[in-house]
This record gives structure tokens, C-alpha cells and sequence, in this order.
RNA sequence: GGCGCUAUCGUCUAAGGGUUAGGACGGAGCCCUCUCAAGGCUCAAAUACGGGUUCGAAUCCCGUUAGCGCUACCA
């Protein structure tokens, strides 16, 4: 039984990669009857809010998207540091006294690499034990091999092979100055702790797994398998951030444009996964079964967003196509909470509702539509577009409407077909083409230029309010 | 600078030694038509560059270039 975890750091609200990382560990744990654990990276007390942790939760909520088991690393610092320090006892980490450097310039200059502060890492014990003692701060850092370089090799389920020599990887901090662990220490702690089996996460990690293994090697754990993902990347190549990319990474944008909350995951899992079989609307299910690391690209993946358009247009395209072809019941309880939040009511019953939703979506691409474009089937107060109203503004197009609203209230009948009869009759009577009325209708009916057959369009408005919108040409 | 990863239409991707390099979005056109979509049909659009290996390379190897990641007491 795998056991695989997402852990963010509250730092910033939910951001669409970590949403699709989120949503690969998920879709992993599902196909194999595995357990999902939603781990709070909180370790960085500086820069984690509160805020940042409602939006994590906000955001899978939206996306529908649940977990079995939670844990806070803030919550688990004494058993980060237990296995720092038995790390330690090992002789596998030291103390470093050296204050923290304020000037990171001079180092991304240098030459080579840097790799541990001289005098600190062949300390004497005693002498460190003395100054520790004396309560002067030190960082605790893991102490590479060097004597004889080896070689750190892994194999990512996702990049095949990977190697690094020990030469290459520098002392990195196990324990901060302030005594909180840093990443590297309560992620692996956690990890070890929480047996998971297999770590998804993004392809930023890729190099940062090396310094993982050793921690494993040196608690004495087999280490979990690993699959690193592709970033996703904006249209010029650079990594995708809030400040230079706005809303583009923020899955609440594509909450608040109106998206169902699965053809968001659909998109998200098309961008760097690939069935492999040209299929691309999928189920939830359909995604579960067809989910595996071999379906994993190894190139970043870009999200195709314009400076004025936030929004993919592959995106828009899938949510359309979920809209008009997923079952209406399943539909209608979205269409709800949309017109509920914009304070448009809904003058149907259930059955009425159903078929409104089931006519109108057939042209809409995201559920704001039903509350912009599909206001009139909700509401009697709508504006009329500048476009329709020149299809209204047709010669005698209104003494039309007015007559085809009394015919048909005079008719007992009120389907599509009556509709289109009694319309069709009135236009050969007087001798002008059906269109005219047909689009002056759907103006006047929708105050939209288009829209569905008309006719569809009458049923789905109701007899009542129909006729008065006609006689009110 | 060092180390690592990556490179197929504008974008997401398929093909992993032999295909006219396939599909989808977006774009263009035609059909359908009460409008607009949808749908159907058609078109334009790609193997970063240079060397090898091979009868044959998008595919394997090397180099170049470009992009990204890591190189923190951030995660």
C-alpha cells in the first residue's frame, strides 16, 4: 500500500503546481488503493500566515479534492531534531559556530563551489561540546563524505537514473541556529516517520534529493522511491510567480471565471501527464485508471496565458466540454451556487431548471456565463446588447413580436413545435422571411444577439414570462 | 562560476531506430443553419544547431546553443 504526501508551505495562497502536485500524489494513492497525507511544511515560522494556510485548504476544497491523513511539521519539531541529533551522535553532523553570512553577493561569485566552513567541520568534539555548552549558537550540519568521493545514484521514476558525486554537494544545515530544523531535516524526519513510500513533487527538487538520500542513509532507512514532476512554466520560460504573473497562478482565478472544479484538474493533469491514447476529456475515474509515472514528461510545461487574458485557452476549451457533456443533475447544483452568490433567482422547478440548464449550456464555456449571458432566463431585469438590439430595431420587427405574443397566448399549446408554427404562420402572413422575427424574438427574449434555437429559447423561458416579454416589444 | 535536468507545430502532447512525424487547443476556409456555438470536412503550422553510429535517426552517442533547477541557518 503506497503511502504518498503533498507538503506546501504556507507562504503564499495555493498555486496551481503545487495544486497539480497535489492532484499527481492523489491520483497515485486512488489507482493504488494507497493512502494520501497532507503534510504543512511549516517549519519557516518567519513567512508561514494563517491566511496562506485557509487558501491551501480553500483551494483543494474547491477542486474537490480530500486527503486521509493530516500532519503539521510545526507540530513535530521534537522528532525533527531527535533525528538530527542522533545524526549527529553518529559523528555524521557538526557543529558550525560560524555566524550567519548577510552578504550572499560575494558567494555567487566565488569561483567553486562552496562546500563547508573551514575549522568547523574537523572541530575537535571536545571543543565543540564546550562552546555548545557555553551557549554559543551553531548551525548543525551534515557532514558529506569526502574523503573518499562517492557517488550518490537514485532512480527517479520519471528521469530514469540519476547520479552526483559527494564532491558536488555541499554541508547543508540540518538544524538552524534557532534550533528549528531546516526543510531538508523535516521533510526526510517526516518522511522516515510517516513511511511514505513514494515522493511526487516538482522537479525543483530534483538536485535537493541527493542531500535527502544521505539523511536517509545516515538514519538508516531505506529511502522511498521517487518521481519528480515538470514545472509549469509561463510563455516566456520563466517560472511562473505572483509578482511577475498575477493571478495566472492562483487556482482561486479560475474558481472566481467561472470553472468546474474537475475540468480544472483535467487541464492541470494534461500539462506535463499524458495518457498517451490522444484522449484529453476524462473523467475523474477515467484519470485514476489511466495514471501512471511512465505518462510523466520530462520538459517544463508552459500555461498558455496572455497579459490581458489570464485564462489557457485549452483550459476554457476542456471546461466547455465538460459543461455541455457531463450529466445535468450533476451539473445544476454548480449553476446553483453561481446564480445564489450573484442574488439571481430561479424561477423554475427542479424539472424546469434542468431543462433551462440543459438548453442554455450547450453555447456557454464556464458557469459565469449562466449569470452574464444567461441572465434573462433567470431574471426579468437584463440588459439588452447593443447588437440585439438592432435585430429588434427591425422594421415592424416589434408590431411582430406584440402579434405573435397574443397568438400564443390565444394558442393552448406552448412547445418548440407550437412555437415554430405559430411564428412561421405569422411570417407568411405578413410576408416577411421567419428569420426576422426568429432573431428579433431571441432578442427580445435574451437580450443576447445569440444564443440557442429560438424556440428551444421560448420553452425554456416559460409561456408566461415569454408572451409578457413580447407584448412588451 | 560549479553541479544537475530539459529541448517535436504558437501552446499541450503522440511516435523511443523504418510513419506522408499523429491528435488536441488556438488560427484560416467550406458545409450545415433562425443567430451563435456545436458537429462534419479541409488548410497552414514542428523534430533547436553541428557532428557521429547505422542500410536507415525526431528516436542512440558526443559537442554547441538556449531554457530551467539547485548551489541559504527558504521550502
Amino acid at each position: 500500500m503506497p503511502r504518498v504526501r503533498f507538503a506546501p508551505s504556507p507562504t503564499g495562497y495555493l498555486h496551481i503546481g503545487s495544486a497539480r502536485t497535489f492532484i499527481f500524489n492523489w491520483l497515485y494513492a486512488r489507482r493504488h488503493k494507497g493512502t494520501m497525507i497532507l503534510r504543512i511544511d511549516d517549519t519557516d515560522i518567519e513567512r508561514n500566515t494563517e491566511e496562506s494556510l485557509n487558501s491551501i485548504y480553500e483551494g483543494l476544497g474547491w477542486l474537490e479534492l480530500g486527503w486521509d491523513e493530516f500532519y503539521r511539521q510545526s507540530e513535530r519539531l521534537e522528532l525533527h531534531r531527535k533525528m538530527a541529533l542522533a545524526i549527529f551522535e553518529k559523528g555524521l553532523a557538526y557543529r558550525d559556530f560560524t555566524p550567519a553570512q548577510a552578504d550572499l553577493e560575494e558567494k555567487e561569485h566565488s569561483e567553486g563551489p562552496w562546500l563547508f566552513n573551514p575549522g568547523m567541520r574537523d572541530m575537535p568534539r571536545e571543543e565543540s561540546d564546550r562552546r555548545a555548552a557555553a551557549g554559543e549558537p551553531f548551525v548543525l550540519r551534515f557532514r558529506v563524505p569526502r574523503e573518499s568521493p562517492a557517488t550518490v545514484r537514485f532512480v527517479d521514476a520519471v528521469y530514469g537514473e540519476q547520479t552526483k558525486s559527494t564532491a558536488d554537494i555541499e554541508d547543508f544545515a540540518l538544524l538552524r541556529s534557532n534550533g528549528m530544523p531546516t526543510y531538508h531535516m523535516a521533510s526526510c524526519a517526516d518522511d522516515i516517520d510517516l513511511r511514505i513510500s513514494h515522493i511526487i513533487r516538482g522537479q525543483d527538487h530534483l538536485s535537493n534529493t541527493f542531500k535527502h538520500l544521505l539523511i536517509f542513509e545516515a538514519a538508516g532507512v531505506e529511502p522511498p522511491q521517487f518521481a519528480h514532476l515538470p514545472l509549469l512554466i509561463a510563455p516566456d520560460g520563466a517560472k511562473l510567480s505572483k509578482r511577475k504573473h498575477g493571478p495566472v497562478v492562483s487556482v482561486t482565478t479560475y474558481r472566481d471565471a467561472g470553472f468546474l472544479p474537475h475540468a480544472y484538474v483535467n487541464f492541470l493533469c494534461l500539462l506535463g501527464w499524458s495518457p498517451k491514447d490522444n484522449r484529453e476529456q476524462m473523467s475523474r475515474q477515467e484519470l485514476i485508471d489511466a495514471f501512471s509515472f511512465e505518462g510523466i514528461n520530462r520538459s517544463n510545461a508552459v500555461v498558455n496565458f496572455k497579459e490581458d487574458d489570464p485564462i489557457d485557452p485549452k483550459a476554457l476549451w476542456l471546461n466547455s466540454q465538460h459543461l455541455r457533456t457531463m450529466p445535468v443533475d450533476e451539473l445544476a447544483p454548480y449553476v446553483r451556487r453561481t446564480l445564489e452568490e450573484a442574488g439571481l433567482p430561479i424561477p423554475y422547478t427542479e424539472q424546469e431548471f434542468l431543462q433551462t440548464i440543459d438548453v442554455i449550456r450547450t453555447r456557454f464555456s464556464t458557469l459565469r456565463d449562466f449569470v452574464t449571458r444567461g441572465r434573462a432566463y433567470f431574471s426579468d431585469e437584463f440588459p439588452i446588447e447593443p447588437t440585439a438590439l438592432e435585430k429588434l430595431n427591425q422594421p415592424g420587427a416589434r408590431e411582430l413580436l406584440r402579434e405573435l405574443g397574443e397568438r400564443l397566448e390565444a394558442s393552448n399549446e406552448f412547445t418548440e413545435q407550437s412555437v415554430e408554427f405559430e411564428l412561421r404562420k405569422l411570417a407568411e402572413e405578413r410576408g416577411v422571411k421567419a428569420g426576422l422575427i426568429i432573431n428579433a424574438a431571441r432578442a427580445v427574449l435574451t437580450g443576447q444577439p445569440v444564443g440557442p434555437s429560438a424556440f428551444a429559447v421560448f420553452v425554456a423561458i416559460g409561456r408566461n414570462r415569454a408572451i409578457q416579454r413580447l407584448r412588451a416589444a
